[in-house]
DNA sequence: CAGAAATTATGAAATTTTATTTCATAATTA
DNA sequence: TAATTATGAAATAAAATTTCATAATTTCTG
């Protein structure tokens, strides 16, 4: 724990020249760490071991060690949290606060990963005879970027975001094929459906969704991203950051394993836009 | 700048006994911070004035401020830094690699955008008789993904992703519509192409582009959106997390001036999506 | 290009600042 | 009232900084 939250927490264990320093402390935090033990007594009223002992209670080794501390807790300004956007909030507030959370959620979910699992979901997709991603609503928008992604390296893929479409891919599907179903939320019937159809028909399925559901239980392969429960209250946000940020490392782990040949044919990709586009004059 | 990137930066500048100094608080800072002046000029074998003529020349009072920065460095954990992914990084490796410059990306991002010109982009796009969102490769998916949530809104929103139905809507736009064109790079002609045809039917249109380029001069607004330049090498990744996440903003600015009375309709959708799912048994 | 002069870098020692310990006393509680 | 705990003055210890002499390096000059 931050130790100005600790402070903040044990404000009422404090004996009474403790909670002196304390509320300079949490007052002005930014001035302490560059004030001497002296000037932090004198401003407290009290004297100079009172602090002393103040910062050992902290389990901090002494004054010098305590302003390390406030320093690091300090250091994040606003650290990245889940901040939820208020009514009243101005432009400028509330794009921080949803930049903010991404990134929060950003590093939760990449803690939630388990790496050996996409090592394993690269393997079987360097392998794939066709590879075909599936998506409804806001995770058709991943399978869609997906498919952007995995057409540069000049592989058979497709992508559907339409129910008839992806059921008739899924039927059609055969051994050696992979089939990638996203949903956030993993209870989308429809989708489901179309996992189960997929294996039975021996294609190789992985999902990306959360772990438990329903259509977890139907994938040969679960990618598994956590985020913040809330955040998605009314609009998927950030887990559908997570979830392409994912097939980012998919498809990077895709270029990694194939080698540089097919780095080269990325670039050729590239090159192969550039008539239409303006030349840069810099 | 951080402290530890100066460092890593400066480290040229200094004097052989300073890059000593300079050596040994990069290989360790973390035990650095709990170190004496005394304890590190003879790990790093020079004397103690030298320490301190270091941190000066760091722009920080003495030592003990030395310190304090260096804490503050360290307090992020590993910083969200650019990260380039190597030829032989493992599954574990990459995937951090790409969180993190990801995270890193965002913050530049965040940094970079004029919440004013949120702000004007969200006026118009209340205002909107009808809204358009236009892109091409990577950046339909981000069309694709603003047409999902400002669906939800009930208002008359299209994407599309094809030069010539792009163009063709452009051509039956008017005045009170709102064509929002996206582009990382700004230099996809048809794009840019099909932005000035917007404006010339006396449609407004919004950029969602790198400032000062062909596209932006096309736009009556600018969203302009920076992100590190060599991440999007071979594949777009970080600029059009950063746009979708600008998108997230757009669509909360949408709410929040729309009132109550939208977020209940918000909620509605996503109570309609309901029978289409599987109960959760929690 | 040698060698002197000037400049800059460095560390030993002295000084100053800062933090910690000790111990006596005050305040609080039992 | 005794026991315990909290507190601060003074002493001590530790750490950082300054001063200054010397070493290393660079620049200039013949």
């Amino acid at each position: 724990m931050n130790i100005l939250e600790k402070i903040a927490n044990e404000l009422d264990t404090f004996s009474k020249s403790e909670r002196k320093v304390a509320e300079v402390i949490l007052s002005s935090p930014g001035t302490v760490i560059h004030a001497s033990i002296a000037a932090l007594a004198k401003e407290a009223n009290i004297s100079e071991p009172t602090v002393n002992r103040f910062c050992r209670r902290l389990d901090t080794k002494g004054y010098p060690d305590f302003k390390l501390h406030l320093a690091q807790s300090l250091a994040n300004g606003t650290p990245y949290v889940n901040r939820h956007v208020d009514e009243n909030d101005t432009a400028e507030e509330y794009t921080s606060k949803i930049f903010e959370s991404t990134m929060a959620n950003l590093e939760l979910a990449r803690k939630s990963l388990d790496t050996s699992t996409i090592n394993r979901s690269v393997d079987l997709l360097t392998q794939a005879n066709k590879i075909s991603f599936f998506g409804l609503g806001a995770s058709a928008v991943v399978a869609h970027d997906a498919q952007n992604k995995f057409f540069r390296f000049n592989v058979p893929v497709v992508y559907f975001d339409d129910i008839l479409m992806q059921r008739m891919s899924a039927i059609n599907s055969r051994q050696g094929d992979v089939v990638v179903v996203i949903s956030h939320t993993g209870r989308t019937k429809s989708l489901v459906d179309v996992a189960s159809l997929a294996r039975e028909n021996d294609a190789t399925v992985i999902g990306i969704t959360t772990a438990g559901t329903p259509l977890a239980k139907e994938c040969n392969i679960v990618l598994s991203v956590d985020v913040a429960e809330d955040t998605d209250l009314y609009m998927p946000m950030a887990s559908r950051i997570a979830q392409l940020t994912l097939i980012d490392c998919l498809a990077t782990g895709f270029t990694l394993r194939r080698g540089t040949k097919f780095r080269d044919n990325l670039k050729k990709v590239k090159d192969s836009l550039r008539s239409s586009r303006f030349e840069r004059k810099d």
